[in-house]
DNA sequence: TCATTACGCAACGTTGCGTAGCGTAATGAT
DNA sequence: ATCATTACGCTACGCAACGTTGCGTAATGA
């Protein structure tokens, strides 16, 4: 029955925060900072998210949006594309800085881990996809684990990008694609079936 | 011509970092609770290593250890033991933590962006020469890239283990090991070879 | 023995987090 | 239009951690 939390302070926190963000990267990002920049009181950022890292997660979630999934007709050209688009978006130096803040700070607490859990569901989207076509077409193995592949997809770039620093070529991407597709092509040479969903 | 440095009072420093590391985790390094348990002064702290990153760097190299690497005939075989290996390492909470925060402050700073390297350097080495065992038995193509080879194998564990914190069970570990060896195999359907070193 | 230099200690300045108290003013309800 | 409620802005504070300074003491190589 009286005045509601205010949605343009809370706007103004966050376009402050997205802007820290993407000049300065998250290692800028604190209480005092956004509150100069937003012209919000540094209290009313505490009342509206209760802590720093919590709003740079709300910013986070705000921002992440699901991609149209490509669909060039084969596994490989699909996942090209995503990892093409994956490198663009992850390449800058404040979005390493910023997934990896997420990762730590997802160790440290819980409800964090939850956080970042979400904003993990939406940049997957395509690639889910893709397999799910790749299993339709027979491309793949239709018992194949969809959450393994995703890891194997893309557990090559993380590491080389993210953990390395490593630069990723067009020519490094093609050989990853590659071993990648292979990796899940049919029954391998052991002769075992991948596993079944889990 | 007068007192050199102590090394009682260093490895003092050292070995207490090294008890928080194990126990409490990297977050709870600080230079006044170093002090306090190896009874070395915070002063003397700073004179020997400059910095607290620079303690745990300095602390974490001290232990990386040269495994041998297993030599079980085949590919799948070496890699599944240093695979299995990897995961007893790597699983507890600490470890976790203090990867991601080896990589969080290789970011920050060119300086820990070296101690970094060279504190995977060692860990690498099993990977490298089972890599190379199968290119001269002729299991691998011999033009395989090792670097990028690495990273297909060591890639989807790190983000599964270290990104998602997902439990990796056995046959989780069976089945992308399938993968990855089949990823390694031969020249792929597009029937291009394998990037030449880099 | 003696000059040199590390060590221990206590205090300080800085940054960032999050909180407390208070006056002001916006807003929904009547 | 008035009024009760509650968010907002502000200033100040407490806390933790970093790294620094200055000084007296004592260990150690020459």
């Amino acid at each position: 029955m009286a005045r509601p939390p205010s949605t343009v302070a809370r706007n103004k926190l966050m376009s402050a925060t997205m802007e820290i963000l993407a000049t300065e990267g998250v290692g800028s990002v604190n209480a005092e900072e956004v509150a100069r920049r937003s012209g919000v009181a540094k209290t009313t950022l505490y009342r509206h998210f209760g802590t720093t890292d919590a709003l740079v997660f709300a910013v986070v979630e705000q921002n992440v949006a699901a991609a149209e999934p490509p669909d060039t007709g084969t596994l490989r050209g699909d996942l090209a594309e995503i990892q093409r688009r994956y490198l663009e978006v992850a390449s800058p130096r404040q979005s390493r800085e910023l997934f990896v803040w997420m990762v730590a700070k997802s160790i440290e607490d819980p409800i964090n881990r939850e956080l970042f859990r979400r904003a993990r569901v939406q940049p997957r989207g395509p690639t889910v996809i893709a397999l799910q076509r790749a299993m339709a077409r027979g491309e793949i193995d239709a018992n194949t684990d969809v959450d393994l592949a995703m890891h194997v997809i893309q557990g090559p770039l993380i590491s080389m990008r993210i953990v390395d620093n490593s630069d990723v070529g067009d020519d490094d991407l093609d050989t990853i694609l590659d071993m990648t597709v292979r990796a899940l092509g049919a029954v391998g040479p052991t002769g075992r079936q991948a596993a079944p969903t889990r």
